[in-house]
DNA sequence: GGTTTGGCGTGATCTGAATCACGGTAAACG
DNA sequence: CGTTTACCGTGATTCAGATCACGCCAAACC
């Protein structure tokens, strides 16, 4: 069975835990943060429509019982590169900062994720270490299912194991975005025209309109393109004198669509 | 069933196609080329090793109704990025570099793949395009499975789709490690080091010594590590001056593996 | 309400490495 | 067997961006 998931640093406390329950529809509620919590939170409905729905009710059944879930203060990490791959989080509410480091304290970011996200997916399944780690940036809610779990599920339960290759090959395919990104462009500043863009693409409210919220430090812009912070906060001077785009407070308009993208052409 | 691929440059010939025929060990001979031809490839015995063995024989023998084989001369593409996936690529003899590339011709090589290597797998998977192209630089043999072929065999065999996870974890942690060099590293001097240590902790001859082959051009050896031609040539150059390591043709010995090290702390 | 802390804005400086522009060599090719 | 092609080696030049070193502001904290 799951051993609950003790957070590194940081309080917690635990919500649910799944326990010989069959699954229910979320009753969702609000917590003291604003956070939407999740009860037994196996049913959250984000990642559900593409990994875990349309499962047999029995292969659901044993889901729930092998999961445990917890909420996190900001701050906390769920788990560190390097560490002994001791199983898998499903994201239910809020954001996590997946990262890596070099011995000299330089930070690599390579992805915040969102809810639905399945996080050290590829070293629980390989059994290798951790490859990152995974800090939370804003009081989140995840579920927890131990390596030995996990494998066994996924060894009785063949369809769930063709959606975690799934799953795998969607992550997989977006770091390899991101690596291209880094390895491809020449400057800076095409490499922040093209994270800007990424992300009013992926972060947009639906209504179409190109603003966005950007919660991220400017430092930490800077640790996702490979790049010092000054020159992230130069450039988006820059990009702000030339009429490209326009930012209040965590908000971020684009005026010059075209422009931006100009800028991942040449230069 | 599975349409033989395909190759969209240079010729080829087919070598067998694996229809309604039970494995059998190989019976490997030697071509022109000094390539080892596999005979009925689908059970060759790299990857087979962790991939595809301890498979019930129902399983293993559906495997090779859906499999064919062919050759590809040096200068073939498997595939090119951007393409809709038709399938999977199991490489069993040869090597195959895998790049992308942006618009402005800069290019970016991922990886040598070596014989047992799964390629276009995350592709595959995810239904998406091909996220790098696949071109034959030594002549090479590999076997093909058709992309609905595939599925359907891991939707009957789940067994297979938990090994096929385990592929892909690998793939994207070793995808990770790259991009952590490309990423987390300063000077192009340390990036070399790292890919010549890297090179020579995979490609050593067993016995230990600290020499192996790099057939690599140096304008391929800086795509892989993000850099320019001539830096590549200076930094060599600088490397042997400095006795870290000796160049003759296409072998490369590490004289000084400590020194080497040293390049990646600092600097 | 003072003070501490974390993030942003900007100048000055300096250097690593890209780029350009060659020449040399050796294998491939007709 | 000349010639073309592919790679390597090296100098000269240039510049993007890292780094250092500040000051400023606002929120958080006693």
């Amino acid at each position: 069975m799951s051993d609950p998931e003790t957070p590194k640093t940081g309080s917690f406390r635990f919500v649910t835990r799944g326990r010989g329950r069959a699954m229910r529809i979320n009753t969702a509620m609000r917590s003291p943060y604003g956070l939407q919590i999740v009860e037994d939170c196996v049913a959250c409905p984000h990642k559900e429509s593409r990994l875990f729905c349309n499962l047999p009710g029995a292969a659901l059944q044993r889901l729930s019982e092998i999961t445990s879930s917890a909420t996190y203060p900001k701050g906390a990490t769920l788990f560190v590169e390097g560490q002994a791959a001791r199983g898998v989080f499903i994201l239910c509410a809020g954001h996590v900062k997946l990262s890596t480091s070099s011995s000299d304290g330089r930070t690599l970011i390579l992805r915040i994720s969102e809810p639905g996200d399945l996080l050290g997916l590829p070293a629980t399944i390989s059994g290798r270490a951790y490859e990152v780690t995974a800090e939370v940036i804003e009081p989140s809610q995840a579920n927890f299912i131990s390596r030995t779990d996990f494998l066994n599920f996924l060894r009785e339960h063949g369809e769930a194991a063709l959606r975690v290759a799934q799953e795998l090959s969607e992550t997989y395919q977006s770091a390899f975005a991101e690596m291209r990104t880094i390895g491809l462009s020449h400057s800076a500043r095409e490499k922040l025209a093209r994270f800007v863009l990424d992300w009013s693409a992926q972060h947009a409210p639906e209504n179409g309109a190109i603003k966005f919220n950007l919660t991220l430090t400017h430092e930490e812009i800077a640790q996702m393109i490979g790049a010092s912070r000054e020159t992230v906060t130069r450039l988006f001077a820059d990009f702000k004198k030339k009429n490209l785009l326009q930012i209040k407070g965590s908000s971020v308009t684009i005026k010059d669509k075209l422009g931006i993208e100009q800028l991942l052409q040449q230069s």
